[in-house]
DNA sequence: GCATGTTGAGAAAAGCTTTTCTCAGCATGC
DNA sequence: GCATGCTGAGAAAAGCTTTTCTCAACATGC
């Protein structure tokens, strides 16, 4: 890092220097040159130097390839995904990039969309490649990847998709995130609380459900609505129209299956006169800061730690391929509330 | 891909099987067993076929590393991108991994933030794995990465984002989407049209508004207003307010300079009670699905064809890394207009 | 019967780095 | 004066594949 006169020297055009040019140039051996470089073996701190310095001014860059090679280790790591628009992928792969980016690890990104071929496609490239591990990710906990990734000789990890108990996988505490939802309106005295959430066909659904009635029950508070139906705002809407329509107790609070739902129950519920946060707090699922900072009023909601998630996900791998051992299983890693303003202070407070 | 009995072989636990273990299964040299495998030399039919099928059973797989290092190409690339949402970049890299997978070239995705640290670490890690070449992409044209990439003696390719003109880039042609855009609107009957748009800091702003005011000029249209702001809804729904504030003549058409403040502008308007697209039409700017389809009413928007953009990067990228001959430059793709139902049909027709 | 050509296959080098041996030269200890 | 040990540096192998030579065996032509 010195800062002196001389500028650093680029790569030549034609080929690449390599050691051979240094060694020659320092006019020793490749042996030493390489010793020399990566400070070991013993020789004269003259002769050391001069290499090295030889190997800056002819701007060296030793060859990863033949590195790798040699160490039976390529320091990649393949990302398989099928969410093309990256909003859960996107996070869960800064956080493995930021796990692997210092231990001078790269990640292949491969898109498989939902097509065999192209995921087999991709696989197979990255075997080739000899990466030294797979992470496969998805937009979905419970729907797997179209490749099979179980016999592939080099260690996996599942991050946000849930494959068979034995395999090792980071996901999502979704219990836990709609507990915290829930218990967040119980404590700011909220009575009635409803749930607009998505499809019957996503497990999430059920989890999530399954724990806001366990926190119901246990507070002695009335469970329900669900309404279960799509992860659109306009089914948001539609579920407004149906909780607000006929009498009844409406409900002074609703837990929304994601954020993209919360923010059409928002949007219904200005449009009825009907004051959020004061008449009724909203909770939404996912923080995608699009869609919830830009709410009115902006949505507390609850948040999955994708980055962390990917992180950990980036981190486990690595000790996988330092043969460390690790317990397979599927972990789930805690979600988080971020509270802005679409459920108010306490009622009573 | 015959779909006999036999079950392939999976990869061994231990050491990955090589060449030579081919070789020595078949009875051959490593020699004939490569030329074999490839498809070249001269042998018996019974020996290549004998050969192969040991290969085949031993789940033979040909080290990438071995063939890049030899070869001098290792049919890798890497993208660099500072766009951590991936809003621009994430098409953009859908496109360019379309162009290369069928090439066997996979890409190394790196997310340097605005950090040139970051920026160094990642080139530093690519260079040292031998990619063929860099495309470095962003998420605004006019701001390029906190990293120099004119002098690393591998091909680079610049993918919305514009560097020295030099180089070789792809960008969206925004005059051409704001034309698109505004003679859209004109085709429709539309008389009075607004423009309302981001921040002035950016480039894209005032070359679509170019666009805008030279479409309308040669219509002999009247020109403005045009409101610079942000790229936000909430500047969307004030600007509505300053456009149908005090009485004067509103405008009959809005252009946005993005799908956010365009669906802040439909919102606006809907609350003042003014027709979408009855008395007012809106035409935003993205194609962001996620805001675009779910505006009420769905918007219609200038798509930038970002995936096609990356896949002419991406060929690009393969032409020069083949030593093909590209003439360096800047070079801007058309952009489409997707018509949903924020314009209406023609108001005279 | 001999020169020439063809065929099938192997030896060896190349691509680049790291690591383990080996070894000459010199100093030290007794 | 000789055995021992250390020091500095190089030779060579290993890692895996591809490609160019080389070559023996056999066939063909005259």
């Amino acid at each position: 890092m010195s800062d002196g006169m001389e500028r650093d020297v680029v790569a030549p055009r034609g080929r690449p220097v390599t050691l051979r040019d240094v060694a020659k140039d320092a006019g020793v051996s490749v042996a030493t040159a390489s010793k020399a470089l990566n400070d070991q073996g013993r020789m004269t701190a003259e002769t050391r130097t001069r290499i090295q310095e030889a190997a800056r001014r002819l701007g060296f860059r030793p060859n990863g390839l033949a590195q790798s090679l040699l160490r039976r280790r390529s320091f990649t790591v393949g990302m398989l995904t099928n969410d093309t628009y990256g909003r859960f992928s996107l996070p869960v792969m800064a956080g493995i990039s930021e796990a692997l980016v210092d231990n001078g690890v790269s990640v292949f990104l491969c898109n498989v969309e939902d097509d065999p071929r192209l995921g087999q496609l991709h696989v197979d490239a990255m075997l080739e490649k000899r990466v030294d591990g797979i992470i496969a990710t998805g937009k979905r906990i419970d729907r797997q990847l179209p490749v099979d990734l179980s016999r592939l000789g080099v260690p996996v990890i599942y991050a946000f998709t849930e494959p068979d108990p034995n395999s090792i996988a980071f996901v999502s505490d979704d219990e836990g995130g709609a507990r915290l939802a829930v218990e967040h309106f119980i404590r700011l005295g909220r009575r009635r609380i409803a749930h607009v959430t998505g499809p019957t066909t996503f497990t999430v659904v059920h989890r999530r459900a399954e724990a806001y009635r366990a926190v119901l029950a246990e507070a002695g508070l009335p469970v329900g609505p669900v309404l279960m139906g799509r992860w659109s705002e306009s089914w948001g809407r539609d579920a407004v129209a149906e909780l607000f329509g006929e009498g009844g107790s409406a409900p002074d609070a609703i837990f929304c299956g994601n954020d993209q739902i919360a923010r059409g129950v928002i949007d219904a519920l200005r449009e009825r006169g009907i004051d959020v946060p004061g008449s009724v707090g909203v909770v939404g699922f996912d923080n995608w800061e699009i869609v919830a900072a830009e709410s009115r009023p902006p949505l507390t909601t609850v948040d999955m730690n994708l980055v962390t998630l990917g992180r950990e996900a980036g981190m486990t791998l690595l000790s996988l391929v330092d043969g460390k051992p690790v317990e397979p299983g599927i972990r789930k890693l805690p979600c988080r509330l971020v509270v802005r303003q679409s459920c108010g202070r306490p009622l009573d407070g």
